[in-house]
DNA sequence: ATATCCCTTCAACGAACGTTGAAACAAGTC
DNA sequence: GACTTGTTTCAACGTTCGTTGAAGGGATAT
């Protein structure tokens, strides 16, 4: 490496601004991270890797990113269990390398798979339950009309709240179904949708 | 009130079997609610009144919740914004009542189109500041052929995280229009893509 | 074995957040 | 006007959560 400090001065600018753009899709995505309930530095780690062309170590994550190695670490151990970013061997380095993964519908499809899926389901068990406790207080409720009549419109309720998880996990699988073919969102959507009949 | 000491037994333990599920459905709401970003009394407190009957005052509210007042009123004014519940006058009562919007999906759709649009267009025109910067490098880099490769490969991973954008919004649009007319969502989804030809 | 290098783990700190309880406020009622 | 009743606001509190920095562990080289 002959002279960095020698770079023409526009070259400096050009890094400079480059740095900053980088800097400032990182925080855009961090910021979307954390509206979703996930933490903000891993959208920040991740974009970071993602806009870089060769995979990068853990100093430079660091330095660019300002956060210690520690969270560091966590974070890329998190990333990783989401399949977000894996690490490379790059030799003649013993540090570990990262690269991001670039598909990022494939990266919605898993977060959905395993979170949201398994919240619904978690969800809609608990209206169960629910429902369950509701229709045995209408068959212990020996002839009290007030108290059935509660009981019923609660069981009603409680129906529509299950309703709703069924159709969102529905929504979910043909969401992960259209996400299998790797081809643009909304046309494998639409696909997917009018395979399984409209119901 | 005549004597309700004097109540059957059966008749309490149905009371109590109701009241449990009401607390275990707004517990289950209530998580997803934090799940996706929100407060979790939220999603307790609108449960509790789409599970009851009539609408609901603030003290009953407090006490099958087991929360302040004063939370309670901060509550119930964001739900009011999301126009997830509504004051409903109840005669021969001062205090105000509330009743849950029922129809779900329509909460949904509120939700999506102001906050998560709202989001997104942000992240949005975030990237679409990076790519600037970035071509300004570009156009900047006076012939330095190393940051020329690394400023175009940003360039263009910045385009696939603008694009990611613009297809969340197109999905968001989908969903929004599809959500007009109150189907159910499967379905209408189904239509509204097939209505704008699957691009 | 010892030393070096890198990664992970974790106790401790600080900031952010949710929650309370009381005080201010608004709207009737006497 | 004073009093009752119901609602909102807000400072203070406690908890939770993210983050750091240092100690521990695991490789690889000497």
């Amino acid at each position: 490496m002959s002279g960095e400090s020698a770079l023409p001065r526009a070259s400096r600018d050009g890094d400079q601004a480059l740095w900053r753009a980088e800097l400032r899709a990182a925080e855009a995505v961090g910021g979307l991270m954390e509206l979703w309930g996930f933490r903000r530095q891993l959208g920040r780690v991740w974009t970071v890797l993602f806009l870089s062309e060769r995979p990068l170590a853990a100093p430079e994550l660091c330095e660019r990113l300002q956060i210690s190695t520690g969270l560091l670490s966590m974070t890329l151990a998190e990333l990783r269990t989401w399949g977000a970013v894996r690490s490379v061997p790059v030799e003649g380095d013993r540090k570990e390398h990262f690269e991001a993964e670039a598909n990022v519908w494939r990266l919605v499809r898993r977060v959905l798979a395993e979170r949201e899926r398994r919240a619904v389901e978690g969800a809609l068990a608990a209206v169960e339950a629910a429902l369950e406790e509701a229709r045995a207080a209408i068959a212990g409720s020996a002839g009290d009309p007030a108290l059935r009549g509660r009981a019923r419109f609660r069981l009603e309720r409680l129906e529509q709240l299950a309703a709703l998880c069924r159709t969102g996990l529905s929504l979910l699988r043909v969401l992960l179904d259209s996400a299998r073919a790797d081809a643009s969102p909304l046309k494998a959507l639409s696909e997917a949708l009018s395979r399984r009949g409209a119901r």
